[in-house]
DNA sequence: AACGGTGTATCATATTATGATATCCTGAAC
DNA sequence: GTTCAGGATATCATAATATGATACACCGTT
């Protein structure tokens, strides 16, 4: 191939198209069919038919003998493993996270910002709460957690400005805050605290408090404890999680 | 391609190879160099460095700027999500998990039975541990697990004698119990009891009591509990934590 | 200064992955 | 019971890709 149509010869197309196929799947994607896996992938049928027929004998894809549809397979959960090994910051926050749930018997979870997002990749619930807050890998908005803001705390102003005007958010429940300035404000106010509070951001009656975690270079984690907006009010969380939490997160 | 040597049109092998380069990756493996990561993979230098870069451009590999090694990125914990959300036996465990840790103050975990080993899908973690302890993904041998062994204890007596002499075992403490009759035996007692006890199997000073999940066609998950063995005795777990457990498994 | 090992860049081409298409199967509608 | 549409499976000819080999650059060690 000539011109600007020439091969890139240092990246394998095949690849691509195959961790799309994996990629498809999700919370609102738990199991397709093959028509649907195509769509969501966004390949042609027959590639997608090689693809899901490979994952599926590599054991990545089981296959519903009846429905002949996939889902993933429990190898997903070793590739996770395997990030959870390799990064440092998450090995050592975990004994920190279990001594803090136990501290404040409340939900404490690890949230790491990768761009625009927070992922979760430790999550210690205390009580029953909703599946999604249960469970790691899960993506959200950075400016719409308490985590994401508090992260961001760490930057200077001028950046923090332009992070929150680039950057995407979602709306989850009718009190998700999608104001803009609103958002640099309690960034900034985080900046003071060393914490930052969001409320019925991403569930209702949930309140996320959120201390960034400093250590080695650009501030990228965050420990979050999750309570009950009906039991709990600022001053009482202020008092009660606070002090716990940011003694925790300088704790690095 | 003509006789024995056909190529199989139905399988990607270049997404196979490039599995193997992510699944290079583990404990053991937390960041890899080009030539230590062909090693691992099995495969071919110019191949890895061909799909490693595919990996990093596709955000599933971090590559350190200075030493050029490769690690696994968070969308590692994107693709668990998706398995946690389509395994709806995960999803309907997880409150009832939160709630028997609640109620008994020790860690507890659910086990899943693949193949010849159980992998761990959600670890609620309840004081300090080894963090092999706390992350999901772990896979280890069926039969050196009371998981393992109280998730067979469900399959008739052929069966579990079948399992027990052709499945591997692995030896990760003195502890570890590796004599194939006695785990037999120890088997048959789960199908008795309606639990199974492993001790200082996978780690030294680790009680796990496991009952297995009645659901749906063959047994392929088990709850487990895990207490320190120093403070713990068999009378003590008999009546302190097994009633629970059982009850807990039974409700599915 | 020399050398070995690792990582990067490039090459010619064999082989693979491709999109198109034919065929089969199944559930729904009539 | 028959027909039909849609989804899944199987197969094809070939364009394009992924390949292993190899040259080169760089860096740490001796």
């Amino acid at each position: 191939m000539a011109g600007e149509d020439r091969q890139d010869t240092l990246f394998v197309a095949s690849v691509e198209k195959g961790m799309r196929v994996l990629a498809a799947f999700g919370e609102e994607r738990t199991e397709l069919g093959l028509r649907e896996l195509a769509e969501a992938a966004g390949l042609d049928k027959s590639a997608t038919q090689r693809l899901a027929n490979t994952f599926h004998r590599l054991g990545y894809l089981d296959k519903d003998a009846v429905t002949r549809r996939y889902r993933p397979a429990v190898k997903f959960l070793e590739l996770a493993n395997a990030y959870l090994w390799s990064d440092g910051l998450v090995r050592a926050a975990m004994p920190k996270l279990i001594d803090l749930r136990q501290k404040i018997g409340e939900t404490v979870n690890l949230a790491l910002l990768d761009q625009d997002s927070i992922v979760y990749a430790a999550r210690l619930p205390s009580a029953r709460t909703a599946y999604a807050a249960t469970i790691i890998g899960r993506r959200a908005p950075a400016l719409n957690t308490s985590s994401g803001r508090a992260i961001l705390s760490l930057r200077d102003e001028e950046e923090r400005r332009r992070c929150v005007e680039e950057w995407p958010m979602r709306r989850y429940t009718p009190g998700t805050l999608m104001d803009r300035p609103k958002i640099l404000e309690l960034i900034n106010e985080a900046a003071e605290n060393g914490y930052s509070v969001a409320s019925n951001e991403l569930l209702m009656n949930e309140v996320g408090i959120s201390a960034p975690i400093r250590r080695e270079g650009t501030a990228r984690a965050a420990i979050q404890c999750s309570v009950s907006g009906l039991t709990w009010d600022r001053a009482r969380l202020v008092k009660e999680i606070v002090p716990y939490l940011i003694d925790t997160a300088h704790s690095f």
